[in-house]
DNA sequence: GACTTCGTACGAAAGACTTCGTAGATTAAG
DNA sequence: CTTAATCTACGAAGTCTTTCGTACGAAGTC
């Protein structure tokens, strides 16, 4: 019943702005936080720290200040996580994990645009 | 920094045993859950006391053996799962999981066939 | 040089989750 | 009727997460 290596939600919260800005200092990554979420300086870095232990950020220690980043590109823990929830709560399969993304109301029409064309070439390739 | 009402891991492997066979007694799950886990019959119980009391699953107390059912349909609890880990890992972009999704290699012929149609639905109704 | 600011490290507390043992009641069997 | 099997309830321990406070060194200021 174990999770295998799944950021937990504070931890994904830090990713993604590290995903989005690049390395950052703690206290750019404490900045950041701030715009959305409560957290005091010493717990986002005591995070970084928690972080760093796991393997989930690397950090370079030059300066004072030392400069973390992920471990990881976005795009590896995404599809860990997809995959994850598929099989935790679509009983494996990914194509009803699509379907319930897709009666999302949040699609604009780019969006379902930018999915079309994708799944056209996936049609394409898997002949 | 707080989860919504997202089931844990447990939850879920409980939650997609109802979901699949309908109404259950603990004896039930439990058996059914050790065809891949391994986890004692009190302990089961415990899950479903617990997760009765979240409002998670409902029961049937009539007879000795309560009966237990999900308290909501897989549906809803599963758009709830997309949602959080739309916004938690992919900055709100549901497309950017759902490319994430196709890039999974677990995708069968039939599967991005059901999507295709479901996304040529999809873009119809949003002209 | 003394004082304030900024930075890291780390222990500890508070919660949430998970797992199980034990207790006690009810039902079934011999 | 006595014993064994079956069920629920629940306390408690172990683990993982999260949040801070405190300590203490390094750097900048007057």
């Amino acid at each position: 019943m174990v999770q295998k290596d799944i950021p937990t939600a504070t931890e994904l919260a830090i990713l993604q702005i590290l995903w989005a800005y690049g390395p950052l200092t703690v206290r750019e990554v404490h900045e950041q936080l701030s715009a959305t979420e409560s957290l005091g300086y010493t717990s986002v870095l005591k995070m970084l720290q928690v972080m760093h232990k796991k393997g989930l950020v690397k950090r370079n220690e030059e300066h004072r200040s030392h400069v973390y980043r992920s471990a990881r590109p976005a795009e590896q823990t995404q599809r860990g996580l997809v995959r994850n929830l598929v099989d935790s709560a679509f009983a494996g399969s990914a194509s009803d994990l699509v379907v319930r993304a897709l009666s999302s109301k949040k699609l604009s029409k780019e969006e379902v645009e930018k999915i079309r064309r994708l799944i056209e070439e996936k049609a394409q390739e898997s002949d």
